[in-house]
RNA sequence: CGGGGCGUGGCUCAGUUUGGUAGAGCGUUCGGUUAGGGACCGAGAGGUCGCAAGUUCGAAUCUUGUCGCCCCGACCA
């Protein structure tokens, strides 16, 4: 076996540099290239059809619950994007202007859309009269542009990937069982699809969208112990409405306010799941989500009846249900491994002479490293079992690091010491006061990630002023 | 927007202190040998040194300006 680092030296170990590892293995797993505009980059195939995969399996969840796509436009005037005074506020600072079209100057300038709360207004607007026409639950799948001042792929770029949905509902209570609904599909999806365990709950005022009235939220640890923000579910109440004057005549022949919600989540997700599951070796990708699920390598596959026996391998997992590539270039086998790895490809099977001899196979797991020695009989079965077995330990395994990440703290003292020098979450009580999330952000540049559903009393008193506590609350260091 | 770093073949970089007309490794192309953890030999292709102005007989190198990128902080999915 030869040397460990000689598989990896691309790659910066995490333990030395973990923010050269996240780029190193972006690149070399050939997700993204950087682009000549700062902060925009070329998703690459191996990128994008990770994206594809995310796509296609939420869009499916959103339309079980009733959404319908649409296509929504990528410019809003300006006189649109101020109807809303807090949302404008919260966005004024990262939009991209268009002036000019052609050579004239344009009247009114367009911003290019950072979301689209307000065009999904002027929609409802006009096709919103009465009950009968609620509710309305559209989604779109598209990119926004939000000038950020420093960015990193996937994880904060100028443009994103990524859904928006968008509802008008009759009543507050639907609006708000909307809310939370998406807020499941997000958590459900994440963590049985990409294997990332999240905590869900409310953010503070201080955290939430701009406009809305509530903001939910899917936190993630990454390997460092910092969190992402990996979905968010908004419920505006009749903000939206009120500004955009969307009204509906109810039953009862009166005129009433739509209430409304929206919900996101972006190509950020793959950020995640880099810094959830990737390793030394570069990215691990949970078997669900995988574009290739198997890689076929053939060991001197110019031996008369190799590369034939892996075609022939190939076609018998794919006719299992498997996505399988034969990685036959004219590489040495030690080179195709270590990029199978650093791709993240769940299981590679090897099948040479020796194997062919014997009617048997080497099958390797590719978060463990597991071999196993397979007849070819039993390949499929065999396979599917390790995709299997490695899906749901990628959860209990990040699901483990999660929880044994999160602390306790019940003084300022402690608190300030585990942010200090614990990776990972604190869990407090908290007061409910903006006051005492300011001063921890500036003590300790941590801030609230949120306040969980299943809500605790670990103390009476709020960690940081000491007054009556009235909110469990986690706080991390953030992505 | 503050702090730090960097712009030289496709990539990583050397050369800049001390000015003399551009180099290495990797990749790539062709030919051959190899093959169970990043194989080897031989031959080729590829660069107005980020851009602009200046100093000089002569600038990758010195001066001034400018543009861009990366990393770390303040804001966001």
């Amino acid at each position: 076996m030869a040397k460990d680092k000689k598989l990896v030296e691309a790659i910066t170990p995490m333990d030395v540099d973990f923010a050269q590892w996240y780029t190193d293995v972006v690149k070399k797993a050939e997700l993204v290239s950087y682009s000549s505009v700062k902060g925009c980059m070329m998703m690459r195939p191996a990128g994008y059809a990770i994206w594809e995969n995310i796509m296609q399996q939420l869009d499916a969840r959103f339309k079980e619950t009733g959404v319908e796509n649409v296509g929504m436009p990528l410019f809003i005037p300006e006189s649109l994007l101020q109807k809303e005074k807090d949302h404008v506020e919260g966005f004024a600072p990262e939009v991209a202007w268009v002036t000019h079209g052609g050579n004239e100057k344009l009247e009114e300038r367009l911003c290019v859309r950072p979301t689209s709360e307000t065009l999904f207004c002027e929609l409802y607007k006009s096709i919103v009269g009465s009950y009968r026409d609620l509710p309305k639950v559209y989604n779109q799948w598209g990119t926004v542009v939000r000038w950020e001042k420093t960015t990193r792929p996937f994880l904060r770029t100028t443009e994103f990937w990524w859904q928006e949905g968008h509802t008008a509902h009759a009543t507050a209570e639907d609006a708000m069982d909307r809310t939370i609904q998406m807020l499941n599909v997000y958590a459900d999806f994440v963590q049985d699809v990409l294997a990332i365990p999240v905590l869900k709950g409310q953010k503070t005022d201080k955290e939430k969208f701009a406009g809305a009235e509530a903001t939910y939220t899917i936190e993630a640890m990454m390997h460092d112990g910092k969190a992402l923000q990996s979905g968010t579910s908004h419920y505006f109440g009749t903000g939206f409405a009120e500004a955009f004057g969307i009204q509906y005549s109810d039953k009862d022949n009166q005129l009433k306010y739509v209430h409304q919600t929206s919900w996101g989540l972006s190509a950020r997700v793959i950020g995640a799941l880099i810094m959830v599951h990737g390793d030394d070796s570069g990215l691990v990708l949970p078997p669900r989500i995988a574009p290739t699920q198997v890689m076929v390598i053939p060991i001197a596959q110019h031996k008369p009846g190799v590369l034939e026996k892996a075609e022939e391998l190939k076609g018998i997992l794919k006719a299992a249900g498997l996505k399988v590539k034969v990685d036959d270039s004219d590489k040495s086998p030690g080179w195709k491994f270590s990029e199978q790895e650093m791709r993240g490809i769940p299981v590679r099977v090897e099948i040479g002479p020796k194997d062919m001899e014997q009617n048997q196979a080497v099958i390797v797991r590719r978060d463990t490293r597991e071999k196993k020695i397979v007849s070819l009989d039993a390949l499929a079965e065999n396979v599917k079992e390790m995709l299997d077995a490695m899906q749901h330990e990628m959860f209990e395994r990040a699901k483990e690091r999660l929880y044994s990440n999160i602390r306790d703290a019940k003084t300022y003292d402690e608190f300030k010491d585990l942010i200090a020098n614990k990776p990972g979450f604190v869990r407090t009580m908290w007061c409910g006061d903006q006051a005492c999330e300011m001063k921890i952000k500036e003590d300790t540049s941590a801030t609230s990630r949120c306040m969980p559903f299943e809500q605790e009393q670990i103390s009476d008193v709020c960690v940081c002023c000491g007054k009556p506590a009235k909110k469990l609350i986690y706080w991390g260091k953030a992505y």
